[in-house]
RNA sequence: GCCCACAUAGCUCAGUCGGUAGAGCACUUCCUUGGUAAGGAAGAGGUCGUCAGUUCGAUUCUGAUUGUGGGCUCCA
């Protein structure tokens, strides 16, 4: 006699066991209708999964995001299965849910393309036309090996004999097709109503690069028609936040074949980047870092002794002159070491801290190159920090403090941040990476960062922390860093005199706080959608007038703003002002002045911003006024 | 590097079932001197990414190559 409590805290008692479609029938027909599965004390169960004994129960609707979790992995099922219809030798692996949707690998030897797309996907509508009941079987084993081997399914055999052996494994059937699957699933496919498939894609059996490729395709799968228009029509909406798009429209950069992945940098994208990079060199100068630079191609005999080439060998440019082999610097941190070098450092010097601002060149595979975020040349706001290991922890916090305040100049509130820890090939000792690893958490705390760990993923010398930032579609991407190295100072024979007269070997913290400038630029570029902050706009205002009466009045206004370094244009040309403000507003231009007859008498201006707000006539003194102050604030959102 | 797709005027794109191409915006000239998101007219502009092959003829078909986009892998 099974006791039954609902969320709201009533109690539904039942004469036999009863299944979660049942309990929802007594409660009502409209949530029988929309029941998709059942959470039974915390536990996801399908709606003909039989309560035995007293449980909590909460029904699951499209309402839930568990519901919405099983409707899109439901929705990969469905996929497998139009697939297995239309091309029966087609292998099925496996088909996870992703942020807004899902994904099914195939093994199959004919290649899907986008038309093959349209047909699976008209396919999956017919399925979920003919309503199939969906149905759960517990199988050993044995029986599960045997089965997916019998109907030519080895990849699934193989994803079997991967299951730890304790694991109940079950079998989902719809119609004629059966995946191996722990669910739950809708119970019927006619509940699968708003999906679409949306693009096909390779990707390596088990992420292996080594292994065979499978053919990848991503859908997309909503609770319902509007959920899904809206979500792709959202989609078009951030497409047109992408950097590149911008760029073009605002004139900041160009990428052409004769030097891809390297940025050919236009007037108005390098007045960011410089203004960007000045920013940086004025907050580094004031937390003690000196500032240095270093050659661009160095003896290979460097990149050997550093470890490097062995590393890296593959992505690094060389040159070749006078029978000497140079590559061209991947980073800067070996000729720092060399900085380092120059002259005995005492511990009284510790900490060093050098940045430089060089440029990085690697040879990145050719498909991993990414419009501004992933480049083969770039800058990074990189500096090393030589320090003593009781002088770690307080370097670390300094520099995560520094970031954190740099970003919020910028208007990141939301920063990713993981702490990368040991891998299977490392250097050192488990209790140096106890210790070290626990500087960087213990530094993290202080600053009040939440950050999830990354076992495994640090570099061989030391753990790191990646400060991600996300791009306009949600992408992540590493920006800031802070990494410990043990290794490479004593490689290169760095060492200082300690307090007691012995050569010690510092430590090095390679830091970034933007990473590759190109990169924090893209990001940027998506996150004010082009429009910048006036301190960053590449141009400020742009002063037009309205008849040719005014050009002299302008020209001069726009000389003195210039005098006060603000970066002005004026526009002249024979146009009406309402085509004017037309297109700078377009061009992204926070302030635009306007100057006709009246203005010139009074020695005013008419400020409007890019965002449409009309600010009204004002002296050019208190224009000025009014932008430096807001230059003083950069992108400080108030809090 | 691997998988799929794409490459046509400065930009966004259309088009040619194989007979050397078209729109809008931008550009140039002229008219217009107009007060806050597009005034009007005329003109100019492309050997259809590159290299081969098939063909009487290729921007169109085939192959290779380069680049780009989306993934995978990688990311010192």
């Amino acid at each position: 006699m099974p006791v039954i409590t609902l969320p709201d805290g009533t109690t539904k008692t039942f004469d036999s066991p009863v299944t979660v479609a049942q309990v929802a029938a007594s409660i009502g027909a409209g949530l029988a209708k929309a029941a998709i599965a059942g959470k039974v004390n915390d536990k996801l169960v399908d709606t003909f999964y039989t309560i035995n004994d007293d449980a909590n129960l909460r029904i699951i609707t499209d309402r839930d995001p568990e519901g919405l979790e099983i409707i899109r992995h439901s929705t990969a099922h469905l996929l497998a299965h139009a697939v297995k219809t239309l091309y029966p030798t087609a292998q099925v692996t496996i088909g996870p849910v992703i942020e807004n949707g899902f994904y099914y690998d195939f093994a199959f030897s004919h290649t899907f393309t986008t038309e093959d797309l349209a047909k699976i996907e008209a396919k999956m509508q017919e399925i979920v036309e003919q309503n199939y009941q969906v149905s759960r079987k517990e199988v050993s084993r044995d029986e599960a090996i045997k089965y997916f081997r019998s109907i030519g399914e080895e990849y699934k055999v193989r994803i079997i004999e991967d299951i730890s052996a304790d694991e109940q494994l079950s079998i989902y059937q719809q119609g004629d097709f059966a995946d191996l699957c722990r669910g739950p699933h809708v119970p019927s496919t006619g509940m699968l109503k708003a999906f679409k498939l949306t693009k096909v894609s390779g990707a390596y059996w088990r992420g292996d690069s080594k292994n065979e490729m499978l053919q990848r395709v991503y859908g997309t799968a909503w609770k319902d028609k509007k959920a899904l228009e809206e979500y792709l029509k959202q989609q078009e909406e951030i497409e047109k936040r992408d950097h590149r798009k911008i760029a073009k429209n605002m004139d900041l950069f160009h990428f052409q074949d004769i030097a891809a992945g390297m940025v050919f940098w236009h007037e108005n994208g390098w007045a960011i980047y410089q203004q960007v990079k000045q920013y940086i060199s004025d907050r580094i100068a004031e937390d003690g870092y000196q500032q240095v630079a270093t050659p661009q191609i160095v003896d290979l005999d460097l990149w050997r002794r550093s470890g490097h080439w062995d590393m890296f060998g593959e992505e690094m440019f060389t040159v070749e002159s006078d029978n000497r082999q140079y590559a061209v610097k991947p980073m800067n941190c070996p000729c720092h070491v060399q900085i380092f070098n120059q002259g005995l450092r005492s511990y009284r010097d510790l900490p060093i801290r050098l940045a430089e601002f060089g440029y990085l060149h690697r040879n990145e595979l050719s498909g991993a190159m990414h419009g501004l975020m992933r480049v083969r040349q770039m800058v990074q706001d990189d500096a090393h920090i030589f320090c003593a290991e009781d002088q770690i922890q307080e370097e670390s916090a300094r520099f995560i403090r520094l970031l954190i305040d740099v970003y919020k100049d910028f208007g990141f509130n939301e920063i990713i941040v993981r702490l990368a820890t040991r891998p299977d090939k490392r250097l050192g000792t488990d209790a140096l990476w106890d210790q070290t690893e626990g500087a960087l958490a213990a530094a993290l705390k202080s600053s009040g960062l939440t950050f999830e760990y990354r076992p495994g993923e640090g570099a061989f010398y030391g753990p790191k922390v990646e400060f991600h930032l996300k791009d306009s579609i949600g992408r992540t991407w590493q920006c800031g860093t802070l990494q410990l190295d043990y290794a490479m100072p004593g490689r290169l024979d760095a060492y200082y005199i300690a307090e007691d007269g012995s050569k010690k070997v510092p430590v090095m913290l390679h830091r970034a706080i933007l990473g590759s400038l190109e990169r924090f630029l893209g990001i940027l570029i998506e996150h004010y959608a082009g429009k910048f902050p006036v301190w960053l706009a590449p141009v400020q205002a742009v002063i037009m007038n309205i008849t040719d009466k005014q050009a002299s009045y302008v020209e001069e206004i726009s000389r003195e703003l210039k005098k006060h370094g603000l970066r002005v244009k004026s526009d002249l040309r024979n146009e009406k002002i309402g085509f004017k403000i037309r297109e700078h507003t377009l061009e992204n231009v926070p302030y635009l002045l306007v100057a006709g007859d009246r203005e010139v008498e009074n020695r005013t201006l008419s400020v409007r911003t890019q965002d449409g707000k009309d600010l009204g006539v004002m002296p050019v003194d208190k224009y000025l006024e009014l932008v430096k102050a807001e230059i003083q604030r950069r992108g400080r959102v108030e809090t």
